[in-house]
DNA sequence: CAAATGCTTCGGCCGATGTCGAAGCATTGT
DNA sequence: ACAATGCTTCGACATCGGCCGAAGCATTTG
């Protein structure tokens, strides 16, 4: 007698193997990687890659994109990116403060990316610089921009993204900070903009963000701000 | 050279046998149950149940309440629940609208437990008018109940859980509907406030819920509120 | 038109893990 | 004390899935 499996079991049984866990790691900071980069990180051959690689593309976790003979893998959307890091804040429950401690944690949990947004103790305070301000408020379609908040955008001098995108603004839990920060594509666009004012410096081979000297005279202030 | 890897294996790795997920699933509605009866809805023996059950139990997805010669089981908490609604979100990206439509799928549509919170059409509704009716806000540490949020539960008979609770109100994003719904203490004592009043009943070996007449004419008229 | 680079397909191998029957232990009930 | 019930441990077996070497395609470069 055949018996099915629950919805969430494929989406599991994809993400349970080494490799592929390591390839999903490798683009959860919402990168684009070469097949061949890929290979290297997960510490397997290019035949290996390919075929773990085409099951993550064909369960739909991961987008391909072609240019000319290589071909260049990116999560599929934020929504598997939350999907893994759901699993993370499990995974660390326990050991969660002991680990986050440990020096070589350290960047990581002071800011880093997820998928396209900044987490970590920044991402955080961001998110509670918002709501303290009234930057952002909630309403029956999630989270939007206050008057206040519009102003405050525009002062940063920051183009918003479509206010009326699905996914614009929404609370999203942080799994070391254990409290929420801004997920959504006006987090994504604040993220990019701290990146072009050299706020924040992107760490090469890591999803950690570093604050540069410039963004602790003028990106601190702003988010520790009443 | 051993290489390792990312923190979300483990758990993803628990979640992918197909026993075990049968296992959680028959959990999601919040409920416990006996060893024997988790091996009855996974379809094995109840040695195979028991190795299952352990392996669940000592990564800290499930825990166990002994009762004699029976042994209890039941998700470890909310975030569990929520790693696998994330991961079932993704399950369906594509096919949700169609899936969804199918008579069998219904019931769980309109109304189902997640945890122990209410979710589906029913779910979505009632989050929704708690923040159109501004019984809910949003502060710097989440959802909380306003003044007239208070004299809403008041009047409903509801004796309020702590409402200093880590996780008392947070939005959660519901599968079926791909908008938010309440999660927190707030929402588990709500619902079991609807199935105390009878407006809502549970159905058996279903995570669905049940409106009854009653509830139409006393639950519906109040998630409609303006 | 080669040669080089990057990715994919094929076939055989191996390791890991889940399953079951059988036996064992513990708790409850007569 | 003995039997019944519920769960667990043991050992043997089978299956499944990923890995690699080798060969094959396609795109770009000389």
């Amino acid at each position: 007698m055949p018996q099915s499996e629950p919805r969430f079991f494929r989406i599991a049984a994809v993400m349970a193997d080494p490799t592929r866990s390591r390839m999903l790691a490798a683009l959860l900071g919402g990168e684009h990687r070469s097949a061949g980069e890929l290979a290297a990180v997960a510490g397997v051959t290019a035949q290996a890659a390919s075929t773990q690689l085409a099951q993550l593309v064909d369960s739909a976790l991961v987008t391909v994109r072609q240019q000319g003979r290589h071909k260049y893998f990116a999560l599929a959307d934020a929504e598997v990116a939350h999907a893994l890091e759901a699993l993370s804040l499990v995974a660390e429950r326990d050991e969660v403060n002991a680990r986050w401690q440990r020096p070589s944690y350290r960047p990581l949990k002071h800011a880093r990316r997820c998928y396209s947004h900044m987490a970590g103790v920044l991402g955080v305070a961001q998110f509670e610089m918002l709501m303290r301000c009234g930057h952002l408020q909630a309403g029956p379609q999630g989270l939007h921009l206050s008057d206040a908040g519009r102003a405050w955008t525009a002062t940063l001098g920051l183009s918003l993204p479509d206010r009326s995108a699905a996914r614009f603004a929404y609370p999203c839990m942080d799994w070391s900070e254990r409290k929420d920060h801004l997920a959504g594509t006006l987090s994504k666009a604040l993220l990019e903009h701290y990146l072009e004012k050299h706020w924040l410096t992107a760490v090469r081979e890591s999803r950690a963000l570093n604050l540069t000297p410039k963004g602790q005279r003028e990106l601190l202030p702003l988010l520790n701000a009443r």
